[in-house]
RNA sequence: CGGGGCGUGGCGCAGCGGUAGCGCACUUGGUUUGGGACCAAGGGGUCGCGAGUUCGAAUCUCGCCGCUCCGACCA
């Protein structure tokens, strides 16, 4: 291809608003467009870089059996109603009308619609297990988007299903994909941890993330150095503390006036946070939660959602206000609502000796409550956020906290879609059960995003071979007729398959749109190099430079497209 | 949803009451050609939108919209 005619160019300043490597080198080299937040267009190479990507998980997937279908963008609603999904709020979820007042809405993720195309269809035991894939938009209506691409409102996504006759089944469809997308970020040449997940609006158990380390990243994940534990911070787990508390034995009354806050209270009583319990308020389906952590600690939804089964939401003062709650003085002890209640402690705070709570009266806490003594509760459960310093589950060493960017995820979803959306299977013998499936999901343009964060450096974007665009870029400098000759033999060679810096601009210029676009391998032919005998081929990535005799020029080429193409 | 920052040619920015400018990019001609060349001549902007103040608004006031970063249980 000849960039003069190519639709591409590039900016000498960064980009003002992109801050992260990625996003400034996607504007920068040309590659992306945004359109509004969230939602960006890409160019050609930019296009190009996304295709090699895709192809490559098409690629790993098939190979770990996958058939490709291509389900619809724009969905009936009524799939997602049926499967009760709708049901718990997803505000990501893009509904619209059409004309005749239909309701639509925009995939944000096919578990639906993938379950609906095999029970239409029907499936037979011969076919199990059956694991298909396919690719393209998806649109999730995120509360901030952010980073260029690397969090996106509209993208591509790369989803697979798995379905199975049994629990076993599923297992090891999980562990065939799980090994696809390890292969998927070997070649990509990314060094992503394999993370202990929750499912979130997913449902389901039993769920890995695949993670690329990344200060920009916007998860956290908890890692111990001493044992390999890795886990998301939402389901990570801790070694409870040894017993917390004890600031006074007896109950007592204590005037704590306008200490609303941890903070307020523990300077109030001239104790430490985690002599404190804290409590939290969400409904969970018109049931009040009261979830109880001790003062320094945090309370992690998505570990308390777990342990009640369903989704919750926070509770605002005034909601809380009007549900009997004395905020800012609320505690477990002899508290009664109107409406219904339910009360989840922290297994920390359960060991605590004694603690200073909120005593349900506006300017007064309790002194010396005593967990089981003072109060009862439904459930116990681990629901605090871990934090960096916690002992690891496994061995107890000091966990730490990285923030971490999500490439991958695959769950384990059990029956649930199935056995809404009436897919079952018979059996030997003769009865229909409901399949068992499996939920697997990779972020195409997100993958290229990652791959410019994990793969380049002060001059530009440093492809890794089976990401880039074209694998080879062909700078002419001047008008020598040789150069001349040799280029154009260089692009009959490879079949249009280099890029071919035909401009007539200084060295400098075409040098430096070289090293920002960053193909692996760059061929410079000119005076000096045709003096030295031949064409300059330098390596991107490291800088590595030779000389190549022109009578060698068709194996060299040869030799790189096909290195890409192994690679790629 | 809360807070900060920002909206002026394609990109980066200046101008902050007197009717719009710089650098880069772009077009044309010429000289150049191994790390973002030079000379000359050009084209391109409802200054985010709306209302108000004023003789006069990119500039001041109010409202709205958009972008971006940080945060979003902490009782």
């Amino acid at each position: 291809m000849r960039q003069t005619a190519l639709f591409w160019r590039t900016l000498r300043e960064d980009p003002a608003d992109a801050d992260l490597p990625s996003h400034r080198l996607l504007l920068r080299a040309g590659l992306a467009q945004r359109f509004a937040s969230g939602i960006y267009a890409l160019t050609p190479l930019g296009l190009m870089a996304e295709r090699r990507i895709e192809g490559l998980v098409r690629e790993e997937l098939g190979r770990a059996g996958a058939q490709e279908v291509r389900l619809p963008f724009v969905q009936p609603l009524e799939i997602w109603q049926r499967s009760g999904r709708v049901d718990q709020d997803l505000p990501e979820l893009v509904r619209l009308r059409d004309r005749r007042g239909e309701e639509l809405a925009l995939a944000l993720t096919a578990e639906e619609a993938m379950t609906e195309l095999v029970r239409r269809q029907g499936v037979q035991a011969s076919q199990l297990p059956l694991l298909l894939t396919q690719t393209g938009p998806k649109f999730r209506d995120e509360l901030r988007p952010r980073g260029g691409l690397l969090r996106l409102r509209e993208f591509s996504m790369q989803d697979a299903y798995s379905f199975d006759l049994d629990r076993d089944g599923l297992d090891e469809s999980f562990a065939r994909v799980a090994a696809a997308y390890r292969r998927i970020f070997r070649r990509l040449e990314i060094d992503v941890r394999e993370v202990a997940a929750t499912s979130g609006m997913m449902g389901g158990s039993g769920a890995i993330e695949f993670q690329l380390p990344l200060p920009s990243g916007e998860d956290e994940i908890v890692a111990c150095a001493a044992c390999g534990y890795l886990a998301n911070r939402e389901a990570a787990r801790r070694r409870p503390r040894a017993t917390a508390g004890q600031v006074e034995q007896e109950l007592r009354f204590v005037e704590t006036p306008g200490a609303t806050s941890i903070d307020a209270l523990a300077a109030a009583l001239d104790c430490t946070a985690r002599d404190t319990l804290k409590a939290v308020f969400y409904d969970r389906a018109g049931t009040t939660v009261m979830a109880l952590v001790t003062g320094d600690r945090q309370v992690e939804e998505a570990k308390l959602e777990a342990a009640l089964g369903g989704p919750l939401r926070p509770l605002g003062a005034e909601e809380a206000a009007a549900r009997g709650l004395v905020v800012g003085y609320a505690g477990p002890v002899a508290l009664t609502l109107p409406g219904p209640l339910v009360l989840v402690l922290d297994e920390e705070a359960r060991g605590a000796e004694t603690l200073v709570c909120g005593a349900n009266r506006e300017g007064w806490h309790l002194a010396g409550v005593r967990p089981g003594r003072d109060f009862t509760w439904q459930v116990v459960a681990d629901i605090a956020k871990v934090a960096a310093g916690d002992a690891c589950p496994h061995c107890g060493a000091a966990l730490a906290v990285e923030r971490s960017l999500e490439l991958g995820h695959i769950f384990r979803l059990g029956t649930r879609y199935p056995e809404r959306l009436g897919l079952v299977v018979q059996g030997s013998d003769n009865v229909a059960r409901p399949l068992w499936m499996g939920s697997y999901g990779i972020g195409i343009t997100r993958l290229l995003a990652a791959v410019i964060e994990a793969h380049h450096d002060e001059r530009g974007i440093v492809w890794p071979g089976a990401a880039a665009p074209y694998t080879a870029h062909l700078l002419t400098l001047g008008e020598e007729a040789e150069a001349l000759e040799i280029a154009d033999e260089l692009e009959n060679i490879s079949g249009g398959q280099i890029l071919w810096d035909d401009r007539s601009v200084t060295a400098g210029v075409k040098f430096q749109d070289a090293d920002l676009l960053g193909l692996p391998w760059r061929l410079t032919v000119g005076r000096r190099s045709l003096a030295q005998g031949g064409v300059e081929v330098r390596r991107r990535s490291d800088g590595e430079t030779r000389i190549v005799p022109r009578a060698e020029l068709g194996n060299l080429l040869s030799s790189l497209l096909a290195g890409d193409a192994r690679q790629g």
